[in-house]
This record gives C-alpha cells, structure tokens and sequence, in this order.
RNA sequence: GGCGGCGUACCCAAGCGGCUAAGGGAGAGGUCUGCAAAACCUUUAUGCGCCGGUUCGAAUCCGGCCGCCGCCUCCA
C-alpha cells in the first residue's frame, strides 16, 4: 500500500511500526456548534482509511478525541449563558447523531482534553524541565526557537513567517510564534490547578498527551484535516519529539478542505452548510457518497447540482438491486446456454482492481467506478433476459462484490426499499405506500380493460405527487420521483 | 513576501511516462414498452489552461506564462 504522507510530501510505502497493526490517532472536533459538512468529510475520508486498512487485514487501532475545552466553548457557553461542559456534553451528543447517520464508526478509544489535564501538565512541566517551554505570570509558552526540526512538517522556515500580520502578538512571547501550553484564567473561567496557577491547557497539548497515552512516543498514522497541519500538528510534533526524541508519528494524512465559490468553507467565512442541513434534503448516503466520489486530498465544491447528481446515482444503485433481485426470483432457464463473458470479465478482475486503487492513496473515487461498471454490466446482462443456473450464480457473485466494496466504503446500507421510504421523508411525498398501492391497482383494472386513457390519467395524477411508476415484467413498482418539490 | 496545490468534455471527476483519456450527471438518436419509466446501445475531449523543451513515446517529467485556491490566525 502506499499513501501520501505529509512529511515527506510524496507517497510512500506505508510500513507499520508492528507486522499487521496500524495504530492511528484522528485529530476530531472541538465541541462547541453543530458540525459542518467539512467535518463530516474529515470524519469520513478516516472512517474509510480505517474500513480499508481493517480489510486489508491490518489490526487497527483507532483513536479520534474530543477537544471539549477551549476558548470557542468558554465564549460560546458564555453567549448562550449555560455551563461549559453542558454545552460541550451537547454537542458531543450533536456530533454522534451526525455521524451515526453518516455512518462514521466510533474511535475505538475517543479521549477528550478534560480527562487528561493531568498528563497535559505533566508534558507541560517536562518541557519546562528540559528547556523548551517557559512560564510568565501563570502561563506557560513553548518555545519553538529551541526545537531546531519547528517546521518540518508545514515546510515553515521561522524566520520568513510573518509574525503579527493578522493577529496581534503577546509581547509576553520570546517569539512571536511561540504557542501557549497553558493558559490563565479569568476568576469567571473554569480551570484547573496546576504548577504555574490555576488555568487550562493550550490546545495542542492535549493531542500529544492522548497519543502518548494510547499509543505510545511513536505510532503509525496521525490524521486530520489539512487546516491542523499548522500550526497544530507542528506544534504536536514540537512537543512531543522534545521530549521523546523520537518521530511522533510515521505518516502523517491530511484531507482537503470543502470549498463553496471556490472559498473554503470555515465558520469564520459564515458559507458553511451544517451536516443537518443537508440532511434535511438528502439522504446522508448521498452525502457520504458524494464525499467520497473524489480523491480525499483533493478540495471539493459544495454544490446542490452535484449532490442531486449523486442522489441520481445512489437511485440507480437502488433500481438495479431490486431488478436483480426480481431476477433471482424468476424461474425458468433461458433456451440457450446464457452468455455470460461479458459480465464474467468485469467480475474476476474487479477484486484486484478495487484492492489497486485503494491502495494506491485510498483513491476512492475509482473505487466507486469500479461499483458502477460492475453495476452496468450486471444491467447489460439483465437485459438480455437469459435466465439459468450458470447466470444466478455469477449475479450472486456480482452482487457480492458490490457489498464488499460498499461495506468498505461505508455506502449503499439499505435495501430499495428503505431507500424508497427514506425518499419519501427527504422529498415530502403527500402520500403514504397504501395510498399508491391502491391506485396502482385501480390502474392495473384499467389496464386490464385498455382503458389507457383512465391509467394514463392515474401515472399522471401520481407523477404530479412525486411518484413514478414501472410496468416491468407484468409487474408495477413504484419509485420517488427525485426532482420532485413540493 | 514565504511555502504548497489546482486548471481534463456541457457539469462533476479519475488518471501521476506507453493499452480505445475511468466513473457519474446532462443533451441527442435508437432498442424495449399499449404509451411511459427503468435498463441497455450509439453519440458529445485526435483532446487534457497557454507556449516551449526532454523522450522512441507526455494529460502525466522540466521551464516560462495566464487564471484560481490554500496555509503563514482559531479552523476538519
């Protein structure tokens, strides 16, 4: 396998610190509002590293943490006039209702900074020990000018930052990009005692004390999204590599952002759309899959036109799982010996194909193309209408495939009928299922007597309600009808 | 100013030196159908921002130019 590692800005063979085990620390979110659709790419350009890494056999260990102390929560507790922590416990529990339906897994440990203020001061006091972090009035800074690697991972040269040009600079600090590892607090804030007076900790100590604690000095993979690369996961690196001496993590991953007009969307930008907001309007299927339909370094443009693109795509997976399934309960033989190489081809190579671009970066965008192909050829055979013993099986094994990509990729979950009843929510359907089943069977009796112009009137009727129907194999089914609005 | 990235058809998007430039959407024509819908077929880049160069061979490497974006502040 190989991956893009930050670091070392190419890609790399990715060799794990022990044969079969990948240990991998997830930089989440800090808890203080509803996640966007940024985070939600982060969460899930991650949990489909981990899906892929477990199925290439590797034993994961996955950790993502909570930052549920910082400025953000204090101001924005303040502002709604509730507690820190009930704000942080509330969208802590926000950001687990978003992520269930995304179908982000859970960290297998997912450690917040609240639970670790201890170790954090203990790394504190180490690096004051040693030389690298200086204390002033109750605050303790590090002192990046002492670490001589300060840079290696954003390719920073110190000297050519320009210090100040967008924020003020504490005159407090021996250097204007030394960072604070622990910080006083105001008699109104909540803190924590420590050597240097009471307060809390900066907010990239906490990542190094987690990892330390669950990981160890060295581990394989840290990830997040490119925004932490600095001056976050430098200044992890700074901390951590001080003390130990040691490389703190071997590959470093970072997934691009999500732009809107070409801008990233950020909330200081105000042009972010939550995930929930989404979620009113599309199944979040659609959303993960619109996610992952591009390579995670590459930045993707928020656009409803894509996501109503996508949305057809998923409709199209849905269809042909049920014409697969109307064929696997059909039963008869075909005359002749059905011809299945064309389908056959598609089907042997499409293990090693999707197992190729996966490992090439977890290029998932091909990922997806290979679902599709194989998804247009089990169409192309279903047309020829060649049932028989030899065909079942290699749809099977066909459908098969399918699942085992979209299990890694996290996609296609339902069943097209959920997938239906889930349009009807997101779309505003007017009616319920027994509705349409009555009136396609008044249709049918119309049918039956060719009194086309009374069940052309009833397809219409139910058109105009977001329903379409399909008259296949002496059958009607019935589907949402995707560009409907209320 | 420093560092980094991007520019592929009407839209999105993969491709990272050598098979007909994946895949999805959209448009046009067709097959199937009572008519539709779905599905399938054909079609839409001799072309990959522009100009040079390296090479037997480049969207892919190098140089220049144009345009866009990111980081250097909290940020997924």
């Amino acid at each position: 396998m190989r991956v893009y590692n930050t670091i070392s800005a190419q890609k790399e063979d990715l060799i794990p610190i022990k044969d079969k085990h990948i240990n991998m620390y997830v930089c989440g979110v800090t808890v203080y509002d509803y996640c966007h659709v940024g985070h939600a790419r982060s969460a899930i350009v991650f949990d489909v590293i981990r899906r892929y890494l477990s199925y290439r056999g590797y034993d994961v260990k996955f950790i993502r943490n909570f930052t549920d102390i910082d400025d953000k929560i204090i101001n924005r507790a303040n502002e709604l006039g509730i507690g820190w922590d009930e704000l942080s416990k509330k969208y802590t529990s926000e950001f687990y209702h978003d992520m269930d339906l995304l179908g982000v897994g859970r960290g297998d440990i997912e450690p917040k900074a609240t639970e670790h203020i201890s170790e954090m001061i203990e790394i504190i006091a180490q690096l004051i020990e040693s030389g690298y972090a200086y204390s002033v009035d109750g605050d303790v800074f590090y002192e990046i000018e002492k670490f001589k690697d300060y840079g290696k991972l954003s390719k920073k040269d110190i000297s050519k930052l320009e210090a100040g040009s967008r924020v003020n600079v504490d005159k407090r600090k021996r250097n204007p990009f030394d960072f604070s590892l622990w910080k006083s607090s105001k008699p109104s804030e909540p803190s924590w005692e420590s050597p240097w007076g009471q307060g809390r900790p900066g907010w990239h100590t906490e990542c190094s004390a987690m990892s330390k604690k669950y990981l160890g000095e060295t581990f394989d993979i840290h990830g997040g999204g490119a925004d932490l690369i600095f001056p976050h996961h430098e200044n992890e690196i700074a901390q951590s590599e001080a003390l130990s001496g040691k490389t703190l993590a071997n590959y470093w991953i970072h997934n691009g952002f999500i732009t809107i007009d070409k801008e990233k969307m950020s909330k200081s930008l105000g042009n972010f759309f939550t995930i929930r907001d989404i979620l009113r309007l599309y199944d979040p299927e659609v959303l993960r899959l619109f996610l992952i339909s591009t390579h995670y370094r590459s930045p993707i443009e928020f656009s409803e036109d894509q996501l109503r693109d996508v949305e057809i795509s998923v409709d199209r997976y849905y269809s042909t799982m049920l014409r697969v399934e109307e064929f696997l309960t059909l039963k008869g033989h075909a005359k002749k010996e059905p011809d299945l190489s064309s389908l056959q081809k598609i089907v042997s190579s499409a293990i090693n194909r999707f197992t190729e671009v996966m490992d090439d970066d977890f290029n998932t965008a091909q990922g997806v193309g290979i679902i599709f192909e194989l998804i247009r050829e089990i169409n192309r055979f279903l047309d020829t209408k060649q049932k028989g013993s030899s065909a079942d099986v290699l749809i099977k094994q066909a459908m098969s495939l399918i699942r085992q990509f979209s299990d890694i990729l996290g996609i296609f979950t339902k069943t097209p009928d959920t997938w239906q009843i889930s349009l009807m929510k997101t779309k505003v359907i007017p009616l319920k299922e027994s509705d349409i089943a009555e009136l396609i069977e008044n249709r049918n009796t119309a049918r039956a007597g060719k009194d086309y112009a009374a069940s052309d009137k009833i397809r219409a009727d139910l058109d105009k309600m977001g329903i379409i129907l399909e008259d296949r194999m002496g059958k009607t089914t019935w589907k949402v009808k995707l560009n409907y609005k209320v």
